[in-house]
DNA sequence: GACCGTTTTGACAACGTTATCTACACGTCG
DNA sequence: CGACGTGTAGATAACGTTGTCAAAACGGTC
């Protein structure tokens, strides 16, 4: 004779509410209330015994139930990020975490894997919990579905990159000069014969470093060979053969400026099974750049702060604050190591 | 003249409401209801004014109060863990966040930073809104207070290290055993005066790869001078006077086996400046650490694996699975890249 | 013992949703 | 023509909490 609750897969024990609770104690159910509260009114003696029966049934005050009666915030916000794994994320993360809990909110993170339609439902169950704010790395998709939750109240705040179809505070590294910043530096050592290597430019980010390379060369009045740029996912094939084509042929680069983490170790992988030793820089650091055997030069970003700042824009806003729409740019800082220094 | 509401810092605006809707749709609230949720019984007329008037407001459904009303799953679980911008937290992080999603439930995450008060204040917080589970990288204290929870239907389920004070599913690395294959594989390489770095003891993985070491030492019948041992939070400080200890005097080490990444870390950064070359198995694997001069031999963990197993554990439970209280070991895997291999 | 002010207490409505139940308008069948 | 099903629609009560308000209990005063 099978237990039917087992056979069904789940039967979930009730949970004590207030009225078990007064119920036992014996007393009503807005005094439990207020003693779950800490509201004034209520006698020592009422109180302790609240409190044991509480003890006892091991009572919990439901959140939800409580906000839904408050209408108030619900002091939650989310994170949209592309993929919490990533070095560069999970710090921004960590900072958003503790800006979050020093104003009393906890938060809710999730993937988008650069799907937009992820994203969105993401974002879109976030709005359904009713968090106070989202924190978004947006895709490049259109995000005016957000728009009625803007209008909402709930606060947005993009990070990484800007979001199209909203205007919404945005934090970002300053992409364009960054690069250009890691391309000087790479001129100043006498090379002009430089490649690219950078992400899918369909990323924001990936397209304006990409710019910031191209404005640096041109600033110097120097040519770029086709072959010397090559765009997409660091992924060992397309690397290997980028490299393939950059460092022989007619025209062969003497340095290369990598556009993320990710691409930067890829093609120091991929190095150190050629001959040719060209100069390197790479953007975004990344942990032992300075213990490799030729240590790494790079334009560091800061994402730690960038987290801090999108969260604090974000809970600016929800303090009312009604200032026009931000958008900082988070300087870069080049670490020179010595890959980016070495000769022609 | 200033507005009041800016004044005052918060005007949250109201949101629609079904009842908003049907009344901008000249229906009742249930026939909203029934179509936000695709029940049947509306003619495609209604529905179709009633999707307009949805759409006009930008109505959004406060998963909230449905939840309330259900009394069912609120589909969510919370993680928490020591740091989430630590690589081998937030690859455990991200895969536990594919495993709630393949489920359907939003993540909630939180950083103890290792504070027990930090810890409970966190896991009653995720309990107050209701999570349906929790999987807990818990602290050295006590974890009774969460009894309640579980009775009251909440899975829990804990992670790298056991929870004192409750019997629930855990998730554990081989870490005695794995230590002992490291240093073993020391042994291999004839070394017998080997070196030990750990972090606090006082953390479970730290005091069982202590034990670890220990084993395969007296496996050996090889004694352990005092000076070979150092336990305590991987800083430069710390780990320059251990090595000090352990490379000079009258029984220096030949080899080192570092208990975590951290470790492992911070002693390569010291030894770059000094002339000893130990041979040396780090605990945990982390990037780069095949690219490095002398590249690094470890004996690594699988965090991606840690956490897909115990978020699975939890969602089994909230299945209703009444299986015994499960303690999985995640075993190691030895990655001899050189460093582990020096000569004497 | 009637009156007052103060403290403590509880009944009740409301938050936004869903479940149950009933009401209405059809058309169909005997 | 009445009875009956069937498809649509809405009124109402809950879920667990908090805010409002009024009632009781108490202590003191005359």
């Amino acid at each position: 004779m099978p237990d039917n609750a087992e056979q069904r897969g789940f039967e979930i024990p009730a949970r004590p509410t207030m009225k078990d609770v007064a119920a036992a104690a014996g007393v009503g159910l807005k005094t439990v209330s207020r003693v779950v509260n800490g509201e004034s009114g209520v006698s020592e003696a009422t109180a302790a015994r609240v409190r044991g029966a509480i003890e006892e049934l091991g009572f919990r005050r439901n959140d939800g139930a409580r906000l839904l009666r408050q209408g108030s915030r619900t002091s939650s916000v989310g994170l949209i990020l592309e993929d919490l794994a990533d070095p560069f994320y999970s710090q921004l993360s960590r900072a958003v975490e503790d800006v979050a809990r020093s104003h009393g909110s906890l938060l809710l993170t999730g993937s988008s894997a650069e799907d937009p339609a992820r994203e969105r439902e993401l974002a879109l169950d976030f709005c359904a919990r009713r968090v106070d704010g989202l924190i978004v790395v947006p895709t490049a998709a259109d995000h005016g579905f957000l728009a009625p939750e803007l209008a909402a109240g709930t606060a947005v705040v993009s990070v990484d990159r800007p979001v199209t179809g909203l205007t919404v505070d945005t934090v970002l590294t300053a992409n364009r000069r960054g690069v250009a910043e890691g391309v000087g530096h790479l001129i100043r050592q006498g090379h002009r014969r430089i490649g690219y290597l950078g992400d899918n430019p369909a990323i924001f980010t990936a397209a304006e470093r990409l710019a910031g390379y191209r404005q640096a060369m041109a600033h110097e009045g120097y040519e770029i060979a086709v072959s010397w740029v090559a765009m997409g996912k660091p992924e060992p094939v397309g690397i290997h053969l980028a490299l393939d084509r950059m460092l022989s042929g007619p025209d062969p680069v003497t340095a290369l400026m990598c556009g993320n983490n990710r691409t930067t170790v890829a093609v120091l992988r991929n190095l150190a099974s050629r001959p040719e030793r060209p100069a390197l820089v790479g953007f975004d650091d990344f942990e032992l750049a300075d213990m490799l055997p030729v240590p790494v030069t790079v334009v560091a970003q800061d994402p730690a702060l960038m987290g801090r700042m999108a969260a604090e824009l974000l809970f600016r806003r929800l303090r009312g604050e009604r200032a026009q729409v931000q958008r900082l740019e988070i300087p870069t800082r080049l670490v020179p190591r010595g890959s980016g220094e070495l000769p022609l």
